[in-house]
Order: structure tokens, then C-alpha cells, then sequence
DNA sequence: TGTACATCAGTGAACGCGCGTTCACTGATGTAC
DNA sequence: TGTACATCAGTGAACGCGCGTTCACTGATGTAC
């Protein structure tokens, strides 16, 4: 065998792995089928072998961005008390860094508002990552699963996302900066008044 | 003359009329000029007798949304009491309604995630439209205007935006509705608090 | 050890198509006399 | 009142280009003997 066996399935993974920061950097439809191959040192031709269309590449990508972030976000609050392991996600969410480099970062800023004009499978799939997000927020809220603890994750991520999103689309970096300072220190108060909230509920 | 003398301008502004709804609903990049002129009824030919290029006229839709969002914004709060129009607006703003006719809702959502990745032109468009909404609400939690007022007013529009651009992204109707309630309910609360806050802040 | 052949990941030319943009033209309507 | 002409908003063919996708081919590497 002049390759070994597996040689295909990691030049599928290195494309799916360059696609999904090219394409969280410069939007679902932002970059071509031969500049996606570029970045993985590969020239367009060889692109079928690997993906039955564009449109399945964008889906893959999307995917493994949504478990980056969730393996992220596992690992930033492995062994810590839910609420610093809650200021934790917040921290490391609204940092300049993440707003800065897109490419790296959260795939919901950055792909959300594409894939609400998209196909059903890329639509399922950021459907499923989002659930486990929530899951995994709506845990540090509360010990036990509850409807308020899931709105109040839901409410937490909308205000991530929706601060990414402004923070990146503006110049001026008084007001980008505020956008992150705000919500950093919303869902500090948001989260505390939560938790005493849904403990109440809870006794 | 053959036509009223401000008939250019009459069309000119129904392209953009039209545009701005149209570029809503597909995203900056989601409708050819020929597309955009047929929303006009007029052909692709005449496009250029009216703008200097297509992204040209993305940056007017753009102004055109951004400004009608603001003076609906201004019509919601009129006359209320401040608790009350800040209320009207999340209501407004976190319906199923406008979740589902992103056409004639606020360009944030619809467009703010390809405005980040385009021209100083748009960016400075929609930074000038979020500041006067930032001001607006701004308004609305404190009776004197403070960086604390800000960034309470910064982080209410985020959850919003956040929430609709991920309520419209999911399939799933519960999670998706979960979303909007939770974005509701989380400012209610949110804004009662921030008053306080600030009240205290300015005695 | 050396030579002919098989394999197959990757290449690059080519396809039909839709894009943004340009431009010579049309045809409905008004003006001149 | 009627006819020739001027105006100009809007038309549609055409441009060069980059797109997603297809496919015949290449050439490095292993196998057969």
C-alpha cells in the first residue's frame, strides 16, 4: 500500500478541521470550493473524492466547531463549583481574544444568522449543538433540571452571542468594548440572581 | 417633462424600500442586483442609473432598517413611562412575529454577523443606528445618562439580538420559543434590577 | 537486485451558469411651431 | 389641430469573471516475478 490506511480519513479531517476556521473567519458562503482546499495545501479537484457537495463541507464544519466549543467549555469548568465554572465560560466568551479571532471561536456568532437561511441538515446540526450548550449552562445554574434553569442558559448564550456578534460588527472600540464589559457583568448579576431564584424554586 | 421631476427619486427610494426588506430575509449577499431590481418591478439595466454599485445600495438598505427600527422604537415608547416603553420594546423585539418576517425586522439580527465581516461604510452605518438604540433604551433605565445606564442598555439589545438570530437559526419550535421567552422574561427582571442599581447610583 | 506493472491520492483543464457591471437602444411622453 | 423632434426612465444583450462540479490524467510508491 503506497498510503497508509487510514491517510484518506486524515486528509478529510485536516480539510473539514482548515474549512472550519475558514469559514467561521469569512461566513458560510465566503469562501470558494478552491480556497477551502487551499487551506489545506490540497488545489479543488480533489474535493469530490472527499465531500459529496460544498454544502456538506459547510455542515461538517459546522459540527466539529459546536464540539470544540462544547469540549471547551467541559474542560474550563471541569472541577470547579458551578458558579466559577459559569464566570469562566462568561470570561473566556466575552474576551477580546474571542472577538478578535473568529476563525478559533464560538461558530454561533459567527455562522447563526447563515444557517437561519440554510438547509434542514445544517440547521439540525446547529439545533443539537446549542441543546448541549444549554444543558450544559442550564447545570451550572441549577442542580436539577428544570425549565427556569434552561431559560435562564438560554437567556445567558443569547446574550454571548448577541455581544459577539455587535462587538465584531462595529469600528469604534469604546463602543465593541462595552458590548463585552456589559455582558460580562450582566450574566455576573443575572447568573447569582438565578441561582436564588431557581434555589427557591427548588426547596 | 415626461415624468414629475422627483420621479428618480421616488424609484430610487422604492429600490431601497424594497432591498432593505429583500436583503433582510436572504442575508448582504443572498440576492443578485437583478433580483433586487425585480423586487422593484424594474429590470438589472437601469440599477446602476441610481447606485454607484450593489454595495452601495446594501449600505442604504442597511440605513433605511436600522432607521425605521429606531422610529418604531420611538413610536412604541411614546407617552409609556419608562418602565413600561422598555417593556413595549422587548415585547416588540422578542415576538414570535418578528422572529418570523425577518424582512420587516431590525437589521441587527439579520444582518449584523455579514456587516462584521464587510466595508468601513456599513460598519459605520450600522454603528451609528446600534449608538441611537443604545441611547434610546439608555433612556429608558436611567433618567441621567451614565456609562452604567449604557451597558445595561448594551446588553439588553445583545440578549435580544442574540435570541432572535438563534431562534431563527433552530427548527425545534420549543427550543426556539424557549429563546424568546427566556430573552423576555430574563430583561424584565433585568431592567427592574438595573433601575434599582442606577437609582442608587444617582442619589 | 532489477524491471514491468498496478494502485490511487491528488492535479488541473474544462463544463455550464449566474454574477456585477456596461452600454447602445427603445418607446412613451412632452415641446416646438 | 397635426406633425416632427427632443427627452430620458427603463430595457436587454453583452462583457469578463469566478463559481460548483466533473473527469481524464499524472506520478509517486508499492507489488510481482
Amino acid at each position: 500500500m503506497r498510503y497508509p490506511k487510514d491517510h484518506g480519513q486524515h486528509t478529510r479531517r485536516r480539510i473539514v478541521e482548515s474549512a472550519s476556521r475558514g469559514l467561521r473567519q469569512s461566513g458560510a458562503d465566503g469562501l470558494s470550493v478552491a480556497d477551502l482546499m487551499k487551506l489545506a495545501n490540497l488545489t479543488h479537484g480533489s474535493f469530490y473524492a472527499y465531500f459529496k457537495s460544498r454544502d456538506a463541507l459547510v455542515v461538517e464544519s459546522l459540527a466539529l466547531a459546536m464540539d470544540r466549543t462544547i469540549v471547551h467549555w467541559l474542560s474550563l469548568t471541569q472541577g470547579l463549583p458551578a458558579q466559577k465554572g459559569f464566570d469562566a465560560i462568561v470570561e473566556s466568551y466575552l474576551s477580546p481574544r474571542h472577538r478578535d479571532d473568529p476563525g478559533r471561536g464560538c461558530a454561533l456568532p459567527a455562522l447563526a444568522a447563515d444557517i437561519g437561511r440554510s438547509g434542514p441538515e445544517a440547521r439540525r446540526t446547529l439545533e443539537s449543538g446549542l441543546g448541549k450548550m444549554v444543558d450544559i449552562i442550564a447545570r451550572l445554574i441549577a442542580a436539577r433540571p428544570s425549565k427556569e434553569a434552561r431559560q435562564a442558559a438560554a437567556r445567558a448564550i443569547a446574550t454571548m452571542v448577541g455581544s459577539i456578534v455587535l462587538a465584531r460588527a462595529v469600528d469604534d472600540k469604546r463602543l465593541s468594548d462595552l458590548l463585552l464589559e456589559a455582558g460580562r457583568l450582566g450574566l455576573r448579576n443575572q447568573a447569582a440572581s438565578d441561582r436564588a431564584r431557581v434555589h427557591v424554586l427548588e426547596s
